[in-house]
DNA sequence: CATGAATGAGAGTTCATTCAT
DNA sequence: GATGAATGAACTCTCATTCAT
């Protein structure tokens, strides 16, 4: 009865046309994670999509064009798994651990993911030789900055320069995922509290 | 006539082919840090050093045996200079610190080769597409975890699974640097105490 | 149920077919006027069109055709309008004045048709690599010259190998033409006397 | 005994190096003059030249390069020669009718240049679209002009404005190379006296 | 009628490596 | 020791054309 009823697409793109973009940017984020950013090229990833190099450049524009896809897309996908988890929470320390515990947990669950985005942000240059991601983490810092400077407030934590600590704190995480994704050795569900243990001691408030 | 007769050192390299392999070791380096490890091809570490393309694969079979060097080189110096520094403290706190402030003080003053040995590090791969320096810091790690197994003996540091610990603590320190590194903003001077206070409160025992 | 068993016009066109079809062929014109033989794709073409690059290959069987199209459509369409201006004149001067005249008249009027049939026949290639408008201007050429023949005949004209001056004459007002139409600072009112007066002189007879 | 004896090479290329440099431009100017701008590929200057593709990127930087060489060698080339015949002659006519009769007879000796080189002019673009050549007949045409302003002054030509005139004479003379190039039948050696002729006619003080 | 989708050839360019001098 | 020269593979991207729907 209604013509408008479901706005849904917001760029008309067809259902095919979706399909084949997702295709091809998990093939792309699947080499990138395999291979490397510097061996990902156009033709590798045709291959792995088991599909023509020319469907690729049909679909997307450049290689760039696929490459942000991967970053943001699984920024996107992560950032909406982890704010449910962290909303649940009240205190500042219950909302760091519950943002550490559900980044650890998502990013397990995408292994694949996980490489590509890293490798990506860490190597991907504009046409100046600039990097094309730098301030991709600049809303994760300021977001885990307010919830420590919250605790502060509270009492819960102790004095320290919330930014730094922040940074910090994001890189053991990250660190700890990179040295999982990359050492078969490594036991993730066996490191997870280590970690935990390490960051409530370096911050809570002594007295408590 | 005679010279050439002369059994030429132990080292099967003259005093100026050890010149050159420097020099484009150091500009393999550099370029490597500017312009990142995908944008480092040959022509551009001849051009930094101003010599011919010729000249590096003279010098060198591959470009892989450069890249290879600027990490172990780098390394090489590095520790030798942190080692001192390290057997000048007695207790595992002290060492543990000296540790810290030797890297970040060595990284800090060798900025080009940190970046560069970083991007080589996490981005150079074997034909099979393996990374090429897996187990690079495996040494590195083994030698912090032995500092906090004496601490925890000593009572000096609480309980935690040392090997997990020194991992963090690496990474710490490692993403310190580069942020410092990438981010021109990054007061390393000023960071430095906020992450050495972070790490201590994050090990020591409670009762200390 | 009946009405697609009549016979359609002598045209096996019908009336949308003939609209596309137009409108493609005027949206290469001015892809070719604007960006250049060598520039000229299908997909600029749709693009200036507004219709996707399929509804191209619909309308036409190749590219090959279109730009043919553009080449022979304009000149029909410039001659029928020159033709009328030149036979209302009796002399060979009145008629070659008509003739340059209504020719600069024309082409001025369509800039964009003229400099694309230009770009086109300059370079518009046979698979073969011959040239593809090699004789679109010998109907053109032999019609001046019998005009010339005629005013050589009456005594207007003076000696000369009518032919040639035939060709020499076009030449100057293409070549003009060209001037306008690439030299936003030529002003075509002001060089077309100049050019008539040049011509004039040239050609006719010297006790007149 | 005076070792800066020949100053000749302005950019200190080898021999071998300037050798390649002029096959490769020759191979470029013969495929554009046999095949056209737009077929004018890499591939094919190499097929030509028999030699690999490689070859042209690596004494050429871009395509570009190699085409506007092409242009500029032919232009300078041709202009020395005309130079030292228009310089014989005193009055105005006489360096009109040298200039012209120069320039076809470099030109009838080096079709293909010539083809080449008017291909290029047309067609070749910068990357923002404008015409990478437009500027290159200015002063060929500025050359003529003061010719034909000094013919004025002296009485030798009638009155009529010198800059037009100019343009219009240079684009007989590239119009019939052009017919003369492009129509195997075209015979220049009987066609430039017609084309002297009518010039003389058309400029010349009408007393003399 | 119309079009989105796909394709493979070919474009210019960069690259690590080999080799003769 | 050193280097200019050459090579062929691989790169991203554009293209005219074909085809299923």
């Amino acid at each position: 009865m209604q013509n408008d009823r479901e706005p849904v697409a917001q760029k008309k793109l067809s259902f095919i046309e979706e399909a084949r973009r997702g295709q091809i940017v998990d093939a792309a984020a699947a080499t990138v994670a395999e291979l490397g950013y510097a061996q990902t090229s156009l033709a590798r990833i045709a291959d792995r999509a088991q599909i023509s190099k020319g469907v690729i450049t049909y679909h997307f524009a450049t290689k760039d064009e696929i490459l942000r896809l991967v970053v943001t897309q699984f920024f996107e996908q992560g950032w909406e798994f982890m704010e449910g988890r962290i909303l649940t929470q009240d205190t500042a320390l219950g909302q760091l651990l519950a943002w550490i515990g559900a980044e650890l947990e998502f990013f397990a669950a995408h292994r694949t993911g996980f490489l590509a985005m890293s490798d990506i942000v860490a190597n991907h240059r504009g046409t100046d030789g600039s990097h094309a991601f730098g301030d991709e983490f600049a809303e994760e810092i300021q977001g885990l900055t307010d919830i420590l400077l919250g605790g502060q407030q509270d009492g819960e934590l102790r004095a320290f320069d919330a930014r730094s600590v922040a940074q910090i704190i994001l890189r053991t995480v990250d660190g700890l995922l990179m040295s999982w994704a990359t050492d078969p050795t490594c036991d993730l569900a066996e490191q997870t509290p280590v970690l935990l243990d390490f960051i409530v001691h370096a911050i809570r408030a002594e007295s408590s």
